[in-house]
DNA sequence: AAAGAGATGGTCT
DNA sequence: GACCATCTCTTTT
């Protein structure tokens, strides 16, 4: 296992993502960045680099769980560093790690990534046999609908842990950014909370 | 470069 | 029945 070094000393890179997914998601959502999600979905490895996320919690409005527990949101209620995975506008999925304590009802969605391995996996999943030459690659995974496909991320993947490198699917640390190195704006797709900055990007 | 519209179905009121 | 934590393609500046 490879392990990280840091001011008090050498630990496990399991152990840092777990510890970030433990926090409230505002304070899990920029440490994330530059973090690599690795998919070993369908027995192909398809990995990212975090570049996008955002944060939602249950005193939010824009959150899924504002208006408390349902059978869709449960997993979004469960134990931090689990997948809630949703569907969304009849034809879309997208990926959430849940964060905060237990029962709190906070999540970080992840809305890019930069593919880093198994491109070939990636855009056949996002764009079959089409003519890889015609295809525009800056829209592979920039947006949360996208990375989920290219991932090969389901309903499969609703409430699993994402701290077992064991899993199908999986994060794993890999840098911590300095504020220089992203930018926070409103968040995306949202009517409710747009004047939360709980958007991070990668600069 | 930006804005608009259609696709399409689960979830919640 | 309204609302989407979206994407892609088309139309307009």
């Amino acid at each position: 296992m490879k392990k990280v070094m840091t001011e008090t000393g050498t630990r496990k890179k399991t152990e840092i993502i777990q510890e970030i997914m433990a926090l409230p998601a505002p304070e899990a959502a920029p440490l994330l960045l530059g973090q690599r999600i690795i998919s070993r979905h369908g027995g192909e490895m398809v990995s990212g680099i975090i570049t996008e996320v955002e944060a939602y919690t249950q005193d939010d409005p824009a959150s899924h769980t504002y208006r408390g527990i349902t059978p869709r949101t449960r997993a979004m209620f469960g134990p931090s560093g689990h997948a809630y995975v949703y569907f969304t506008y009849g034809m879309h999925y997208c990926v959430n790690i849940v964060c905060g304590a237990e029962g709190s009802g906070e999540a970080v969605l992840l809305r890019s990534i930069v593919i880093d391995h198994g491109l070939d996996t990636a855009i056949q999943r996002r764009y079959g046999d089409l003519d890889p030459t015609l295809l525009r690659l800056r829209n592979l995974s920039n947006g949360p609908g996208k990375l989920v496909q290219a991932l090969g991320v389901s309903m499969e993947d609703y409430g699993q842990p994402l701290f077992n490198i064991d899993s199908d699917l999986f994060l794993q640390f890999e840098q911590k950014l300095s504020p220089k190195d992203y930018v926070v704006s409103p968040r995306i797709g949202i009517k409710n909370g747009v004047e939360t900055l709980w958007r991070w990007n990668v600069i």
